[in-house]
This record gives structure tokens, sequence and C-alpha cells, in this order.
DNA sequence: CCCTATATACTCTAAGCGAGTATATAGAAT
DNA sequence: ATTCTATATACTCGCTTAGAGTATATAGGG
């Protein structure tokens, strides 16, 4: 997470001197959701476990495996998620760890005392999309889908220059109040740095900058639907990537953001992959993920100079081409060094 | 944070095809403690504000600044953490970051369903130690007072080799159940790794993993406070370091983790240095947190090379050598390139 | 039998990092 | 005043590795 930007903020002025225990009684009416944002790669496709929500006002949006915690049934908050999702969608889950606790979003749209308020605890499961032995309910759908700004396997994806940098100048331009503008870093300066415009580096692991941005700005469906003022003042407002219900997609985002990142300094790919494959695949699923193409024969040393996998001494046949090695993931690595993640070649910059 | 060990668990059992809904009520039986660790550096001294806790069993335990998260008072919660640290010791925090939401520990000294649960959400603050106008309460206490074990700046601490090795190799012997045998890695490979012991690298981010496994083996304070059947198989249990309250060690050690970890990829000892500094008292200062000494030379060239800092002109005197330069964070990295860390050269291992 | 897509092997080059050496300038000790 | 010492600052060297290019082997498809 960068929170580098929004880290200095002014503390809210409060009552003084309170102590802790004079607080407790109202402290208790804050529930906690566990949310799930499950991860696959299904043919060279980055996918999230979703399950249709209800219907409101914009139509049936997704929602991630949720369910609030209860700490007399679940003794961890990851062992309550594990039971909810499995409730929700028959997956067990494999790997899992936790992304962030969210709670200051969706209030706008509730009045302010009355409605119980959520705290949100984001984990992020990576597991195998095929293999699930006994998927009861929910779809696998393209992470893109919700994110198309972030698909850069194709280059630069249109949806940027003709959606998002117009109208992101254009908000950056708007007047802002006298707090927002003594901020360390300008408008205009923290959209070029976001979404790589005007020269500027793109970043793949800003996924969650970036979407609180088009959020700020209210160019995220989710901002109307809160009924955030950035929203009403625009008159076209895009369709920016499908909305979620609550706050999914943030975590979503965030989901995005730490696998992105921690692919390149643990060994966390192999959880996406079946226990054996070949390069090839490894390599499509890194991409698939971190977007733009690698460079083959560098990706092949690296991997395997890291002692990351070794081969089973099969080969697998059909792949149109000479026949492929197939490999699988050496869990001894853990035991040798601080384990690393694939590390990627840099591309050659797209912008 | 370092999950991939322990990331692989089987779910809890649970009643199936319960709906979201259906628990609300009994979830609400939750309170959110947000918790504070405050870190500083001062005269090369990495320090945590913490306020004296009461009295109890073990004698009183020192506790970080915290509170319970209240939404109709606080709009966020990082809003309600800078409240209540400012409540509780007049400071008002700069930079802070979420670290992680904790809820599976103390519970064994409590009746199961009696008291209510409590849900940890542990914050980072960095901040200058001097300068701090107005701490009205709390002390700045050196982190290694908690953590002996971490303080590598006089070379490898005694305190592993005498204590906590033949300790936790004894612990890796006993048997222990089928579900943690299956474990992918052995309890004394994990000792090996986590501890660099038998010629194994110490990893200088593996601050969490550390304390958790000796709370896990018995061997913190707080494990034999919390009832903890292995903790009370050691007869000659040794002193490691000052317990807290509560988890508020854990979370600690979760702040060092971090701030470990983001020194190197973040501008981020600049929250910990006055607005002017030299070279020298900068690399003191991520000495401190890191530990081993760092190459002098390199380091400056490394710094500067990456833009991170511009002299402001003025020289301090009275260093006792040479006058230094003066130096000022560059704000404008940030507006470059993916702002970087202070990077370091590794030094030349002490094991 | 050729074409093509893939797998696999080898080589080259530039950059960065760890490490060493040398010189300048202040205060403190004599 | 001179010497000593601790610090600051500048320059150099060599190894490792990342990035990129070229060449060869082996399968299936037309």
């Amino acid at each position: 997470m960068n929170m580098e930007l929004s880290g200095r903020r002014k503390p809210t002025p409060e009552p003084s001197h309170r102590t802790p225990e004079a607080d407790t009684e109202q402290a208790l009416s804050v529930g906690i959701g566990l949310n799930a944002a499950i991860v696959a790669v299904a043919e060279n496709e980055p996918v999230a476990l979703v399950v249709r929500g209800d219907a409101d006002s914009i139509g049936a949006t997704d929602i991630l495996p949720f369910g609030p915690f209860n700490p007399v049934e679940h003794r961890t908050l990851e062992g309550g998620l594990r039971a909810w999702v499995h409730d929700q969608t028959g997956l067990e889950l494999g790997y899992a760890e936790q992304l962030y606790t969210f709670a200051d979003r969706g209030r706008h749209t509730e009045p302010a005392d009355a409605t119980p308020h959520v705290v949100s605890i984001g984990y992020l499961a990576l597991t195998q999309a095929m293999g699930h032995h006994g998927l009861t309910n929910g779809v696998w759908r393209s992470w893109y889908q919700y994110f198309p700004w972030e698909d850069w396997r194709r280059g630069r994806p249109e949806i940027i220059a003709h959606e998002i940098e117009p109208r992101l100048k254009a908000w950056a331009e708007k007047p802002t109040s006298h707090k927002a503008a003594q901020s360390s870093i300008a408008r205009a300066d923290r959209v070029r740095i976001c979404f790589g415009l005007d020269g500027m580096a793109w970043d793949e692991e800003k996924v969650l900058e970036r979407f609180e941005m088009l959020y700020e700005a209210g160019l995220a469906d989710e901002a109307a639907r809160d009924g955030h003022s950035s929203a009403r003042e625009w008159t076209d407002r895009p369709k920016l990537g499908l909305p979620m219900q609550s706050d999914h997609r943030r975590i979503l985002a965030t989901a995005i953001n730490r696998t992105r990142a921690k692919i390149k300094y643990r060994p966390v790919v192999f959880e996406l992959m079946p226990d054996e494959f070949t390069l090839y695949e490894l390599q499509k699923t890194v991409e698939a993920i971190l977007g733009p193409h690698l460079h083959k024969q560098n990706f092949r040393r690296l991997v395997e100079g890291a002692g990351l996998v070794e081969p089973t001494g099969e080969v697998k046949t059909r792949t149109g081409g000479r026949p492929a090695k197939l490999f699988r993931f050496r869990r001894e690595v853990l035991l040798e060094r601080p384990a690393p993640g694939v590390r990627v070649s840099a591309p050659p910059s797209r912008n």
C-alpha cells in the first residue's frame, strides 16, 4: 500500500482526556466483516471469485465472498474467513493473507448513527482456478473487467488516453479546498504519477492508488452510489470497469496490488500453478498478473538460477513446438534463503 | 508480514450455509481497539512511545497508546487513532500507516463467551523524538529493550547463543502434534531460518516471525501470562526482553518489521529526521533501525545518487572533524520516480 | 518436406554494487 | 604552533547481474 501521500493528515479534534474504558459501550456497535479476494489464473487470465449481489439502483453488482466475524464461532479471523468462503462457494482456501482493514467508506449513504457501522477486513487468497474440487457457487471473473486500465498485456489500454486522462486532468484543474491544496503534492502531480501520464513511467504496483483516485474524482460508479459530490459534477461520467457492492472493488484493488508486489519478492506464483508446469506456462501466469511481456530467456535463467524450480524429468508434448520440460516448485528454497520471488526483467517502456 | 509458512491451514469446520445476515447480532459483540506503535530515533537509539500500564501478576507492564474505535466520534480509523494518541500522550502524529489487524491472542485468559472479544488494529507512526511539542505523558523507550535479540549493532547479540538457541532447539525436538508435523516446514528448520542458526543468514526483516516463534515456544512472558501450556513446560524460562500488556509487543514487533522493510524501498527515514541533517546523521539513523553498520562511501553515493537529498548550503560545525554539509529531503523525488528508499549495501556477514 | 512455433543454449554489454584508497578540513591534545 | 584524530569528500577498481541478442533443437501442420 502506498500511503505516503496521504499519511500526513491533521488529526480530528477530539474531546480531551477520555479514558479508553469510557467508550467501550459505544465501540461495541461496530460489526466486523471478513472479505475474501480469491485470485487465480485461468487460461492466462487473472481471475477473482465473485458471487452475484442483489439488484440495486445501478443494477446487480458483483460481491466478494464475505461474512461477519463472530468470535464465538471462529477462533481466528482467518478461520472465520475460510468458513464463510466455504459456505458461500464450496471452496477450501489454501494460501491466504490479510490485506487491510477499511472503515471509512460508504458512510455517506447511511444516516450517521442509525445503521451499524462496519469495518471490513480484506483478505487475499491465491488458488488454482482449475482443480477447484466442488465450486458450488460464484464465478471466476477477469480482474481486468473491474480495472480495465490495469491491463497492459496488449500495450497501453486505450481507456487511459480516451477516458481517464482528460477527465482526471480536468478534475486536477478544478478549484480545491485550501486544505487539499496545502497537501504536499498537488493534484495534477498526483494524477501524472498515478497513471503514468506525460511520459512518467507506469508503475504496475499503484493499483490501489489509481482506484482511490478515480473514486475521489467521482469517476468510479461506487462514488456516485455513495452520494459523493465529486461524482455529481460529471455530466458524462464514463463506465470505468464494473463496479462492485460496498467497498469490495477497493478490496480487490488492494488484492491485485499485493499480488503484483509480492510475486516479485516471494515465491507465491506457485500457489497459482498446478503441481507440474512448463516454464512457459509459469511465465504466462506471471505476465497475466504483472502485465507486460517478459524477456523469455532471462526469465528462464532467473527462475532456474534462483533454485525456485526443478525438472520432473517428464516433458509435455503437444505444446505446438518442441516438447517442454515439466517443472515443479522446489519447496526447499524456503529453507535455503530468504525465499525470493520471480525476479522480473523490466520490460521495454511502452508509454 | 511473512505469512507463507502459516498460510496453508485447514479451515475450521463450520455449520453450513449460514447467510451473512443471520449472524449480525452476535458479530456486534466485538470491540475494536486502535493501537499505535510510535517510532522515533533519539541519539542513535530507535525508540517507541509507551505509557505505563497497571500492575498485574507479572508487575507493571508497558502499553502502547490505544483506545477503542468509536465510529460515531471518529470518521476514520486513523482519525480515531490520532485522537487517542493525542489524548493519552499530547502528541500530534505525522506519518502513520496501518499495520495489521489481530484477533487471535489473549483468549486463553478469558472465559470463552463472557468478556467481550477485542480485535486490535495496529498502526505504525514515525516521528521525531526531539521537537515533540508537548509530550504530556509516556516515555520513549528503546525498542531493543523489548527485543534484545534484534540489536545487532554491536555484533550478534549474546542472548541468542546463550538463551534462545538452546531453548528453541530443545523446543523443536519436543514431540509435536501430528497436525503441526504435517506442516510443510519442520520446526527445527523454522527455528534455523528464523534466528539465523547453523550458518543461515540473519534476516533483519523477520522481527515478527521471531517474536511469534518465541511466543509459540512459550518463551515470551506473554505466553505464560496468557496461560499457554508451552510456557508451563519451562522450569528455567529466561527473561527475553520486557513484556507488554495484551498483544502490544506483537504489534510493536510488526511495527519494527514494517519499518525495517519499508525504509529500504520508500523514503520514510526522513519522517524520523529533523528538517536539516548531515549524511552521517542520516546513516546513523538508518543503522539504528536496520542494525549493522553500512559502508559509508557507498551509502552517501546511493543516497545522493537517488536524488533523495539536496544540500542546504549550510554546514554543521562541531562534528569532531571536518564540518559536515547539511542536507534536506528532496520532496520532489516523489514526483520523479516510484520513490525509492535508502538502498543499503549488505554489510559483511557477522554470523 | 518445408514452415512455424516453441524450447533450449550460449554470448555480449552496460550498469550497479561492494569495497578500497586518497585527500581535505575542522577540533582537541601536546 | 604543531600534531593527532575524526570526520567529510573524491576517485577508482572489479565482480556480479540484468537486459538483450543470436543460434540451434524438436515437435506439429500444411
